[in-house]
DNA sequence: ACCTGAACACCGTTCAAGT
DNA sequence: ACCTGAACACCGTTCAAGT
């Protein structure tokens, strides 16, 4: 990397370094089009162009490929969860009301990605990263509670327990958006977003203290 | 079958007629060995004591084996919930939750049957029995709520919604725990049986009428 | 009617060897 | 330092053939 970089570099992207990103990118294109069974090693390296044993210089396994994907998907639903919160600063009830929203939208425009994220596969373990980007949401969402706490809008008291409800809740319904088992009668009347939110009342109504 | 069957013919039961059960069997202890990952079609027939093409005369492909063994799962735990739900036939609303965590226990003591059942090798399509235990599974909760109603433990109303979000709250539990993501603050704090009741309780004080 | 043996096309992974 | 080619042990699935 120099240390200018106007007019940057143009270095080729494949077979020249970045055979990594080159390979995580073909391994998301196989998720989207064949689903999280249509991910292989050596499908990846040939979409990238490279012999089968390639990959095996810049992962060591095809679990370690896998998580870089999944990794990739934690990111960007984090920061679509983000980016819909910012839209309520000082309300966080409603904040954290969007944050769900978004996120099941996520789920459910890629919902593959999701479940590769969670998917026996990966699997926690063994990646540090990974855990790293779930740790930091848990946190986000035990934070967010508080400052609805703060605001009134739900009970005193220790807001793990009240954000683990919230974090089972949306994580239900994602998982069975993405699993496409919505009952057909519920699927029928409801986009994904609007379950969210009813979900997301039902529960804070719960939460808040009795007025 | 014969028409008096006194004293069992006692027929072998392998390599005799019943070489498909002998197959679930035999899936169903690779699955509690190894993980979803573990269970291979080759696998199970050796364990059966079998051909490799064997299994071809009984399931049509992998995938209706591990339906039938998913379906297995959808069985146990109903009737582990209903086993629960009969010790309080006179209080609704404490039979749905005593429910839940009868359904969240069996998914803490059997995780990979659970992620097979969900997995996307079985996903509902083509398998008409297993979506008819979902559909059961489903209407039984939206009756439940519905019982809750008429006692006047959870407001009026369509009570699909209510039993929808109830649903993403058990099963999103269920998930988490399956998957091994419980944050660890929660998990040395809480039984999973206990986790489940804690949020059934506070999504019924969001169900309530406000009184 | 039910099962076997051999075959095909795919995997993940390893290892010597190339440049 | 990075990649290739060939190999090994595994899959799911098919198909002729056995009894």
């Amino acid at each position: 990397m120099p240390a200018t970089r106007r007019r940057a570099p143009r270095r080729r992207t494949y077979h020249h370094g970045n055979l990594r990103a080159a390979l995580v990118a073909a391994a998301v294109e196989l998720l989207e089009a064949e689903g999280p069974l249509g991910v292989s090693l050596r499908g990846a390296a040939r979409r990238a162009g490279v012999s089968q044993a390639a990959p095996y210089r810049h992962f060591r396994d095809k679990g370690a490929l896998l998580a870089a994907v999944a990794e990739q998907g934690f990111r960007d639903m984090a920061a679509a969860g983000a980016r819909a919160a910012e839209q309520y600063p000082d309300d966080p009830a409603r904040a954290l009301r969007a944050m769900a929203a978004a996120w099941v939208r996520f789920v459910a425009d890629h919902p593959s990605h999701y479940r590769l994220m969670l998917g026996p596969s990966v699997r926690g373990r063994d990646h540090p990263s990974l855990r790293a980007s779930a740790g930091a949401a848990w946190t986000g969402l035990v934070g967010a509670v508080a400052s609805c706490q703060r605001a009134g809008r739900v009970k005193a008291g220790d807001p793990m327990p009240l954000a683990f409800a919230l974090w089972c809740l949306v994580h239900g319904l994602a998982t069975l958006i993405a699993d496409e088992q919505i009952p057909p009668a519920v699927r029928a009347a409801f986009s994904p977003a609007l379950l969210a939110e009813h979900n997301m009342d039902l529960l804070l109504e719960g939460l808040s203290r009795r007025s």
